[in-house]
DNA sequence: ATGGCCAATATGATTGGA
């Protein structure tokens, strides 16, 4: 018998500064696996309790301001790996994965928070490159495995200019710019599928819209956060959703969750 | 009205975000 597996996404903009919508918004949708981005604090800072008591199981990758991700799981986090291989040096906190058995199998989910890259071109700039070259080469070993692979999260990209309200107010920007995009879509090319597009051609379907200058208000928005699958996940895809009223709430992060249900 | 924000830091300005 197979039932549905909820697996989302959320750029939080500071964990700390979230934990009321976080825990209301878990106890409406009730998703099984959350991967957390721009958590902004030390891992001692975390604030555990409310999601332990919402019944997840928490692992982070912290840093004090700047980054952090994590992984919130209804079953028990296995495997769990922080920090994107490839570069020793990189003490930036954008990546944790995580094995998740469930009764029926198990996934593999990584939590990405991609580097911004502006301004473009410059050091950040280049960092944000290379940074999706490692990406591209942890996503052809892991996909070896065909196994259900799920990586989620803030990529820092807008992948066509159907995803981006206006694009050409950012055609020199980091998020948009052809090595960027070209990047992107090396990766989808290693066999990966981004759930929102495979499930709908709707303009329009963003999922950060800046504070500033009513953005919200005015649908100027981007789509960056994506959910992209491995096929042996693609094919138990049954929904995808982008919790777009989110951005409307109490104290908005300036991201909002998107998330998919598979059968499992 | 073509500009408007938010979060973290020993903070009263700066940096980063996108």
């Amino acid at each position: 018998m197979l039932s549905a597996m909820r697996i989302a996404t959320w750029n939080v903009n500071s964990v700390k500064q979230r934990v009321e919508p976080f825990v209301r918004w878990l106890k409406e949708r009730q998703p099984d696996i959350v991967c957390l981005q721009e958590t902004k604090c030390v891992d001692d800072a975390f604030p555990r309790g409310p999601i332990e008591d919402s019944g997840y199981n928490i692992a982070v990758h912290g840093q004090k301001t700047y980054n952090g991700v994590a992984l919130i799981s209804k079953f028990p986090l296995e495997e769990v790996k922080s920090g994107l291989p490839g570069d020793r040096s990189d003490d930036q906190a954008r990546f944790i994965e995580a094995v998740v058995s469930v009764p029926n199998g198990a996934l593999r989910v990584a939590s990405i928070y991609l580097p911004n890259g502006n301004p473009a071109p410059g050091e950040k700039y280049d960092y944000k490159l290379t940074w999706m070259e490692r990406l591209i080469a942890f996503a052809r070993e892991r996909l070896e495995l065909e196994e259900p692979l799920i990586l989620a999260g803030d990529f820092n990209a807008i992948p066509t200019p159907a995803d981006v309200h206006d694009p050409e107010l950012w055609k020199d920007d980091a998020l948009y710019l052809p090595a960027t995009r070209a990047k992107f879509r090396a990766l989808i090319h290693l066999g990966l599928v981004d759930a929102v597009r495979a499930t709908s051609d709707d303009p329009g379907l963003y999922t950060f819209w800046d504070y500033q200058a009513g953005a919200f208000q005015k649908n100027n928005g981007i789509r960056i956060d994506h959910l992209l699958l491995s096929p042996q996940a693609a094919d138990r895809l049954t929904a995808t959703a982008i919790d777009r009223p989110m951005r409307g709430g109490e104290k908005p992060s300036d991201h909002v969750p998107v998330w998919i249900d598979l059968d499992f």
